[in-house]
DNA sequence: GATGAATGAGCTTTCATTCAT
DNA sequence: AATGAATGAAAGCTCATTCAT
């Protein structure tokens, strides 16, 4: 039954995820995980090779779902000024519904290099996401809308600014909600970006 | 000998920092630091209460370090703009000479909750620095260069922005040098918040 | 199918046997003999009833083996002095032929005694082997070929002897090959043991 | 303090050496060795890197005890044949005073190669040992009383015999006590190896 | 007979912290 | 102030064995 396993072990995959994102990988421990998964500690070890290949798939996971929701924007018939709202729109209603999802990736993936050392060398475990922000910028370039400047530039302004935004949310020090901020962020990174 | 505590204190603390900022906090152990420093590991628990505490303090540090830096620029007779240039030059600057001091930041205190969560509730232990990029912005705003937006926004552009690039160029897929993006970036940032 | 299952348990015991010999008892698990047959972990246990006890029934299994080797040299009508060389190449054909053969008696069955303790006491589990070789010496002595010394020094002598050269030989310390020591070896046994 | 962490040392080795010997090697743990000494499990890794790097500084140990005894032997001014049967009694009475010494040899160290497998090649755990077997049989050469056989199948003679009895002696199938074959066994080595 | 997911006890090893000296 | 041996809780991981299917 090879649904099944592919079932449980999404199920384990949402579990860490959480997991890890509220608690930390290091202070997460297996245990914790096959608890509330109600699972037993050696069955966890039945999907996952180690601890360190959980994180990896995860981070995966999370690129593929992301990078999804980027594509669906990146696909609609608007201009760059409305796909840059849109994208920050996503990108805050993903933090506020699954949390874990930025969390991990600020706090796990961004933050534990040695973990992800083998096997995520550069972007290869976040390609998937990385690659639709890089077609999001070219389109904008290609139509004219976006002033042609180094990718990488770019690319930190806009995830170094909302993964700011969402810390600074999570540490509960900013006075509105995510959503308040939506149109001053994305006219500030369409400033930033603009031609 | 007060003198003498706090002059090792520091050692502690540099030494600390560096190791921490390289292999993380938790595959970081008592011992190597203790070593690194050749000094037996019941001494360091003279100058520290325990990891945590160690690690609160050299937050408290970099705070510190970077908030007298960025007073310097503030208290400079230059426009808004020159000292959104000379902001990033600066933080880039540290982070080519002392990348222990950028990346504990980035990869240790803004990723690891819990070991900060007691002591540094909010900003309490940047509060040196967050309170110098504060004023920076209000008297941008005062002298009617920079837009009245929420200062949180603004912070988290700039801030995120920069982590951003720095975290990019540490895993080496920048195609330049920091310093190559300097005027990119400062102008990116001016743009988006200017009026 | 009765038939049919003492193929198969003979299968899992050759399977078992080669395991057990190359990478030690501890160091073998179910699952690795289980994979070598392309069997389902959970079938091995529908033929034995656990790890322990395929041991001990792979021990009897060589003792039958190596027994029925050394009734047919008994039964031959030569001298002891011819039998005593046979015995020894058929030691060291048996040696290079199916190794694991003798390396099991050798580093399993010698070395863990808390696995055959119950079970094979004393010389339960290999009395097919012993006994050939009792009559192998009896012959002997009846026929005046071999002084009349206590059985088990004889014993000893010839089973310790053979054993350390084909340990030797499997630590690739020896300079030739087994057969190479053929003559010179049972000559040794020979004389030590002649009237 | 060295001298008190070497004390420290030789009393693991020694409370290790009789578990390993009397339990096998991986059936004794390493809380099992603590608990025999009354020190923490913690400490025990103060002192050796690893179970297996334990393993293998017995076996030096050991070499280098069973080594010095053959040394004082060698040295004496009698004939080969005095010294086989010198050789032969100082084996079984270490095996009678401190059997875990020749149990460990033949049930942990010959059995378990994975364990040795990286820093003990060929005989280079016991090689204070080996060599004093070689000065035994180079010199009863050269004296004329030994013929002058491969040195590897004298000794696999000798040590395949000796630990053979052993070995039945640990089997307790020996009718006798291992004291009373000495005269037996040392004469029929050297009948085996005198020219 | 056959499968392989599931269990859970138990292993080796690590490490923050203490404390006698 | 300084040492580093000692502690012991807890971690990641393994594996013989079971059992629902």
């Amino acid at each position: 039954m090879p649904h099944k396993k592919q079932t449980k072990k999404e199920l384990i995959i949402q579990a860490a995820l959480e997991l890890f994102a509220l608690k930390g990988f290091y202070t997460t421990t297996i245990p914790d995980i096959a608890s509330a998964l109600k699972m037993s500690v050696g069955n966890m070890y039945n999907y996952f090779k180690s601890k360190d290949m959980l994180a990896k798939e995860i981070i995966k996971y999370i690129s593929i779902y992301l990078g999804s929701k980027l594509q669906a924007i990146n696909e609609e018939p608007i201009t760059t000024k409305e796909k840059t709202k849109k994208i920050v729109q996503m990108y805050f209603e993903t933090a506020s519904n699954r949390p874990e999802m930025i969390d991990y990736f600020l706090r796990v993936y961004l933050s534990n290099r040695e973990v992800f050392k083998d096997g995520c060398e550069g972007m290869a475990c976040v390609s998937e996401f990385v690659t639709e922000v890089m077609i999001y910028f070219e389109e904008g370039v290609k139509s004219g809308e976006l002033r042609d400047q180094d990718f990488f530039s770019a690319f930190g302004l806009f995830m170094g600014y909302l993964g700011g935004m969402v810390f600074l949310n999570g540490e509960k020090i900013l006075p509105n909600e995510l959503s308040f901020y939506i149109d001053d962020i994305s006219e500030n990174i369409y400033n930033a970006l603009k031609k």
